[in-house]
DNA sequence: AAATTTACGTCAGCCATATTGACTTTGCCT
DNA sequence: AGGCAAAGTCAATATGGCTGACGTAAATTT
């Protein structure tokens, strides 16, 4: 239940403070310092509210297995890349091998996750999800697709398009190549598009 | 130091994990179940990424300060809403007052925060950013900004507002009103706009 | 004036998720 | 044989959440 206190929000914003308040403050400051500009508040909060739902919904159907977030991530991604190694998957995580290691062995334990040898190499334990483990992620994809799909179909024709050049720019330049082979082929070129306003950037 | 095994990406996809596999794998099992047709998994794995890359320049600087994401949250919120009360800003960050008290009380006892009494309402202690505090908000914001405006700066013309308008719509439908009122007047409508497929555009 | 509610804080304890560093086992490769 | 890579594990620690219970001051209602 991640959900819980939505009604008791007084309203967020309180009857004390009133826009006023802050555009005098921001004001006042702003003048005085602005070097750099004024930073794009708008995006950088839209953002934080928009990722905060986005992960709202797997949580409570997570919390049904006793699962966490952590769980959702590495069922997620194993589901997505049938075979990967523990090592790769750590790479993409970007967390630690005890970290992985506690979700991994439950999502194992109770039969989501299976691993098999490597057939080549035989010291790894390529990452496989079962039918059970299967259909928990596309449980949870399903949810997150339909507020992708809601949000998507209120954008105009090319909005999809606009709105992935935008995430991918927003990941480290060194990472966007491991992200767009993982994405694979048609969605990287989606992904890149022309990608300029003028003519210039940035691809390679 | 959010970010040290960058150089360790044994590449994220291993050799051992060709596209065929995953193809395979996937595209069997789509053929037998999909009724709901296949999750846009670009989307959200983007979201992912971006979200996590995003968040990682503050969290280095932070980390010179042994604050940690929960600090950013909080002198982000209050240094955009001068005055804010304490019962707003747990309706904005969503946790409880215990999780709050801690971050809060470090924040204030190292000179980010103040606390002014409310002048109607004795009880309140309502919220201030420091020069020092605010110094660091910005700072923090900067480097988001730089992040943002980079990848906004790879879009179309009207790629900021067809991004606004989604991030807007991912939000829970029922919060968009307070999330409205936050950003303000100005950023509130640059984020509505003629929201349909059809006749859009953006304009404003 | 008394009762209730609100705003804020705090104590005590718990849990999930992450970290580091060291060490082992197995197996690949030269 | 020696070295390196893949995976697992132990122990200790930090962070950021959580619940429940209480306390105090001030505002509001009855």
């Amino acid at each position: 239940m991640a959900d819980v206190n939505f009604m008791t929000l007084s309203s967020f914003t309180s009857p004390s403070l009133t826009k006023t308040d802050a555009a005098r403050l921001a004001g006042s400051r702003d003048a005085a310092e602005t070097s750099e500009g004024i930073p794009p508040y708008d995006l950088i909060e839209l953002l934080f509210f928009a990722y905060r739902d986005f992960t709202a919904d797997p949580d409570t159907v997570l919390s049904e297995f006793d699962f966490g977030r952590a769980h959702h991530r590495v069922l997620h991604f194993v589901d997505r890349n049938p075979a990967i190694r523990v090592t790769d998957l750590l790479a993409i995580l970007r967390i630690t091998k005890q970290s992985l290691g506690r979700v991994l062995k439950q999502l194992v334990d109770e039969g989501f996750i299976e691993q098999r040898p490597g057939p080549l190499d035989r010291r790894q334990r390529l990452l496989h999800t079962t039918e059970k483990g299967h259909g928990l992620a596309r449980k949870l994809a399903a949810m997150q697709a339909r507020r992708i799909d809601a949000a998507v179909s209120a954008l105009p024709e090319t909005g999809a398009e606009v709105v992935r050049r935008f995430l991918f720019q927003m990941i480290d330049p060194d990472l966007r190549p491991d992200v767009g082979r993982m994405l694979g082929p048609a969605a990287l070129s989606r992904v890149q598009g022309s990608a300029g306003p003028a003519a210039e950037s940035s691809e390679a």
